[in-house]
DNA sequence: TATGAATGAGAGTTCATTCAT
DNA sequence: GATGAATGAACTCTCATTCAT
């Protein structure tokens, strides 16, 4: 039955992100099993804990953004993680506070940033004086305030631009 | 008893701002009641529901907030905005999303910020393209993710003087 | 309200000692607010964990056996805690073990049985080489097998003279 | 395969005797099943509920009692079951009260008893008027005490002593 | 037969809200 | 108006038992 458990585990996974991606990480845990098309007991079996279940989405996003940094431009990662926010509304809890543990899972994106902004410093656009740390808030305000708001494609888009406007030398 | 009563008002709000700035929106109505010296059933007579409580919050930040915009730039109002959110965690929740609805005293702050931003048009501390949607948007995030971050001022200096450099004109 | 409360309050208790005595420890709080005539929030209000209502219970009980004592002899004792024993069925778990915190009520206990203790020794009735915690032991052990084998009255009286008998001199 | 299930049948009972003796009987039948490195499913396949597995094991013991019996005083013999009680937590379930049926297996350390209980009289040590069910029930109750209480080898044997000058005659 | 994932009926506890005093 | 006790729906988590593989 490995094969049912694994379904299972990736149905809550999904259901999970669409509950709470509606209506917040009050959604019922039972309310999650339902959507999965499971008992709660299933629920907890996979997730021993609302929060490890809230965590391991969190991860989840994390880790799909890290990836995406290899081939992108400093810019474009911002953007994409932005996006990835209005999505799933999930990694955003993540970046934005320290609430839930979610371990060394913000490591890896953090260092993709510092990357990504060594590699735009070098190429002149953005400034030397520009630290990670403020990249680092600047994206996580956008992207939390885009899906809490509900930001249009348009308006994510022209705020960027100022940020990265505020950003580049001169 | 007026007097009684209106002094009972005061007290609560200023309970209640106090518990929800300490423990967010979670705080007890009950702790909100300890604090103000009133029982439980005070609070509710004056405040028909939790919610209602918490409007009334967020309307009284948001009037502070309009007040203030009178004497202020636009850099200064949206430096004391976000120093507000910081410090009380609600009016965060009434700029975000339309969750709590605040009815019109939002509308006074989006006036106030958009001849604020004319007048910064006008001096040329801001280019002339940038909308009021725009820069409503940039203030909320950084509002919104200072709080739930627990950026230090140090944070919240730098990153707004990045946003107001891509606000600049050049 | 407090006259309510106050009634609540013994009602509940006596809810308690009664559906304790019936079902055991397992006796759900649900259970005990319905034989009250309450809510179980009311319960809860009262005694803030099931295991606070378990105490509360024990403690009334050692209490009421305590100020028995004052005119007693050591065997009138020794048998009224039997009884008391399979009346509540709960004094036993203060008696038997360690698991729920009784704080000092088994101390006052323990003190008059160890005063009629003296007193039968100074009567000859009891052998001087008889210690404290062997009453105790004997005493818990009846009780606590009297009250979940739902020995007869008979029996008790039966047993309790072998064991007095035991302890006697010569 | 026989072989495997009566296997896996011993190795179930001796967890359980385990695992029970450890947490009392509010262990876990998972629990059971990793001790006895097995699946849950294999131990209700042999135990069609929790409290057959529980019955099971008491019936193991009354039964390696009842054997013990046979080259035993009566003293030696209740001895014995007190310090059985002590290490298995479950015999005196058996013993105690009715909660769980064990069937005819009661019986054989009944008769066991009753026989020591003739023997000890014929030789003089017990007075003629003591019945059997009087030791069973000093037996029990020792027995339970015991355990619930932990009480020390010295203790038990203190106990135990004051118990047989009980039921000595003159 | 064994496995272990799934089930789902509770159980304890919390808290916004109501209402008798 | 104020009090604070009472309410009870809701929530998280547990575990004996079932059943598809």
């Amino acid at each position: 039955m490995r094969t049912d458990a694994q379904r299972n585990r990736t149905a809550i996974l999904a259901a999970a992100t669409e509950a709470f991606a509606e209506q917040g990480p009050k959604a019922t845990t039972e309310e999650v099993g339902i959507r999965a098309g499971v008992a709660v007991g299933t629920v907890f079996r996979h997730f021993p804990t609302k929060d490890a279940l809230l965590v391991a989405i969190m991860k989840e996003s994390l880790q799909r953004l890290t990836d995406l940094a290899a081939e992108a431009t400093l810019f474009e990662f911002v953007s994409a993680v932005v996006d990835e926010a209005v999505r799933t509304r999930t990694v955003v809890a993540a970046l934005a506070g320290p609430e839930l543990d979610v371990g060394d899972a913000l490591r890896g994106l953090t260092d993709e940033i510092s990357r990504l902004l060594k590699q735009a410093r070098a190429a002149g656009e953005v400034r030397s004086a520009v630290r990670v740390d403020e990249v680092m808030a600047l994206m996580t305000a956008a992207a939390q305030a885009a899906q809490q708001g509900g930001w249009p494609v348009d308006l994510r888009r022209r705020t960027l631009a100022i940020i990265f406007r505020g950003l580049a030398p001169e």
